[in-house]
DNA sequence: CATTTATGGTTGACTTATCAACTAATTTTC
DNA sequence: GAAAATTAGTTGATAAGTCAACCATAAATG
């Protein structure tokens, strides 16, 4: 029966997640948007606009957008590469180190909201079926290829 | 380990599904944004704009233009309830009910391939988990509290 | 039964993200 | 080593969805 929808299963939690981080991160003058790209920062900083949207599977665009915004938030700052001045490194401030905790609690509240009535077990096969989901769109020619 | 981040997945696929099902779509004219409420539809006939917008989750608003865009399209129409004026029931055309099986066939595809590496077990075991995830927010306390 | 309150739907302003077209810098190729 | 192709990032136009304010109708309350 894999004809049930998982994809409006999803749609849902992303809707609502957003709606959630949006409230719950105003206090740091941050958006749903934003939040992801300090988070894989936090996880590895210096990474380039490129790595970021990659590693989030978000346009370069959007990038462009929300890096310009938390630099204007002083969040983060960027250092064009010596080598190949077209990249551009982020990095961290004081502020957005200062505030890291803080701001991964308030997320977290929704991560564990939502796996309330969850075991851990069935939590990390659920993980790993969307890692696995995740994956195969990685090989994306769905996404690519003429007969779509 | 319930602090590995499900969100990021969610997102990640809820993007590309989008992106998928625009593309696989625009031969019948419909968006990533209007087909569910087609299929809300082809589920359960005559329901009105409330009705669909609380089974998606979907704000109000954006159902009002999603029921305008696929009547100026050709596949649904608008019946008001002669009971209660302000109610719409929303009904199929002929076009839509034609096209339902090409239609589902396409999106299906997208549930297809990203379920492609899983086991029927597997698949179901993750369903059952996000419907929970969904049903945790639906008690949504937590979206209005003000707590947050 | 008149007033208040709640509900269904619409509209305007704004956010999040995509795509396409562009610039500038870097690599590849001939 | 010059022309062509690729890569990183930016900008403009547009889609998808939220929120808030609003209108009209209906239900509840005094």
């Amino acid at each position: 029966m894999k004809h049930q929808s998982i994809g409006r299963l999803i749609a849902i939690l992303h809707r609502k997640s957003q709606i959630f981080t949006n409230k719950a991160l105003k206090e740091f003058s941050l958006t749903s948007a934003e939040y992801p790209f300090l988070f894989a920062l936090y996880h590895k900083e210096g990474q380039t606009q490129e790595e970021l949207s990659s590693y989030l599977y978000i346009d370069k665009a959007a990038t462009a957008r929300v890096i310009k915004s938390l630099m204007a938030k002083g969040f983060v700052r960027k250092e064009q590469n010596a080598q190949d001045m077209r990249c551009n490194h982020i990095f961290l401030t004081e502020k957005a180190k200062q505030e890291r905790s803080d701001i991964h609690a308030r997320v977290m509240q929704w991560n564990s909201y939502i796996t309330e009535g969850l075991d851990e077990e069935t939590y990390q096969s659920a993980f790993a079926a969307l890692q696995t989901m995740v994956d195969q769109v990685e090989k994306k020619s769905i996404l690519e290829d003429t007969g779509v």
